[in-house]
DNA sequence: TCTGGGGTCCTAGGACCC
DNA sequence: TCTGGGGTCCTAGGACCC
């Protein structure tokens, strides 16, 4: 069996850790930039607020309920999702964490000397007292049931957070109750598709032969299938190296001119460059992309991104930045105002396996790699941007995402420790 | 005025081969 | 007038996830 450990509205119930008066008040945590509302409680749900709304369409609801408003604070949250994540490994040998608020533990053999449910109660109970985290688990043979048995858990008060689907019969009435739309990997596309087959719960698409399944839909669609039917194929094992690295952003005001975008694309090339090197991997391929304002119908629209390849694998912020220049000069237009630029690194490899190039044009590549590694050090000290490269830009200048209502790094920061009085 | 960011996997169709 | 058959590889875009 599998268990679904999944925590409620994880980055709203995060913030209520530090700030515990929101209890059972509505929360809204925002997307970069202070956009849209990217978790909400069940309170700011009820209210009639969206995961995705943009929040300056919201202002009525907002002021009118007091819903309390918070910026995004990915390290805050990082840093309490690792806390989960290790009492979870501290009481299951076989953990994989999926997402920063979801891990699917394997529980092959705990059953020969517990009973499922009352001991990942037990793990329920823990993560609450260890952290203050709600979480809710759903136990099943294969993790789309899974999923389908947390979402229960969450939902029904008398589940007491761990729902769990052993029986054939309980299958059936999962998927029979159970919201076509919410099933994992079945989107907006899947889902209109399944209705025009008259298809509208878990449980008529369970049903449907095999064979029906695999002539009209694709083979993602057709691996979800069996997992409704109880026979585990989604492979969610982490991957050591990621295939692509992306830094991307929206700004808060609209750039018209080449050098400001040049110093974000810069900043956001150096970005990648550093998530490379710490995942110990070099980079052949760098594509730039940039965007206008597609919500300004009055301005005229452009977007556009091209890639340049590397002659070899690199994590070298200077030769990664010039390649992201070099590709933003081949698409850069004047008079558009942009909104939105981003780099992504291609065709990753292990640096340590990194072919020779006889004819390689940097001919000090032992020492450029130290002079990383040295920038990356410092930088971890001293925080980060310490050292960079002059093409960033001077900090001052370059454009800071908006964030009015961001709470404090209590956990990662001495300085910004809550403080309490009594 | 203000509308997120970062990933993976799959597939159809094009380009090419003999 | 009529214009084959069988492959591989690559890539852009789609669909999905959090």
């Amino acid at each position: 069996m599998i268990a679904l450990v999944d925590c409620n509205s994880f980055f709203c119930s995060v913030e209520k850790v530090f700030h515990p008066g929101l209890n059972g008040k509505p929360v809204c945590v925002l997307s970069c930039n202070d956009g849209c509302i990217v978790a909400l409680t069940p309170e700011a749900k009820a209210i009639g607020l969206h995961r995705g709304d943009p929040i300056f369409k919201m202002k009525d609801i907002v002021e009118r309920n007091n819903v309390t408003i918070f910026s995004t604070n990915m390290y805050l949250y990082a840093a309490m999702s690792k806390r989960v994540i290790n009492i979870l490994r501290s009481d299951i040998h076989h953990v994989e964490n999926y997402s920063i608020d979801e891990s699917f533990c394997y529980l092959d053999g705990y059953e020969r000397h517990y009973n499922l449910t009352d001991y990942m109660r037990g793990v329920v109970e823990k993560i609450r007292l260890y952290t203050d985290i709600p979480v809710s688990v759903g136990i099943a043979p294969s993790k789309t049931l899974a999923k389908v048995g947390s979402k229960f858990a969450k939902k029904f008060k008398g589940y007491r957070s761990v729902c769990m689907i052993d029986s054939e019969e309980k299958r059936r009435k999962a998927l029979e109750l159970f919201d076509l739309a919410d099933v994992w990997g079945i989107g907006r596309q899947t889902l209109a598709k399944l209705n025009y087959y008259g298809i509208t719960t878990p449980l008529q698409f369970a049903d449907k032969k095999e064979s029906w399944v695999k002539s009209r839909f694709p083979l993602p669609t057709v691996r979800t299938w069996k997992e409704l039917n109880g026979i585990p194929c989604i492979d969610t094992s982490e991957k050591v190296q990621k295939q692509s690295i992306c830094t991307s952003r929206s700004f808060g005001e609209m750039i018209r001119d080449f050098d400001t975008l040049k110093a974000s694309v810069s900043d956001f090339a150096a970005s990648c460059a550093n998530k490379l090197r710490g995942q110990r991997s070099a980079a052949s391929s760098v594509t730039v992309f940039i965007l206008s304002n597609r919500f300004r119908e009055d301005l005229p629209q452009y977007c556009n991104g091209t890639t340049v390849t590397l002659e070899m694998p690199t994590s070298d912020t200077i030769e990664i930045t010039t390649a992201a220049t070099k590709a933003l000069k081949a698409i850069y237009r004047d008079g558009i105002h942009y909104k939105k630029a981003g780099v992504i690194l291609g065709e990753i490899t292990d640096a340590s396996y990194i072919q020779q190039d006889i004819f390689d044009r940097i001919q000090n590549r032992p020492e450029r790699n130290l002079l990383m590694e040295g920038i990356d050090r410092l930088n971890h000290h001293y925080g980060l941007k310490t050292v960079r490269l002059a093409a960033e830009g001077e900090p001052s200048l370059l454009w800071h995402p908006k964030s009015e209502h961001k709470s404090g790094n209590y956990l990662s920061d001495l300085n910004e420790i809550l403080t309490i009085r009594i």
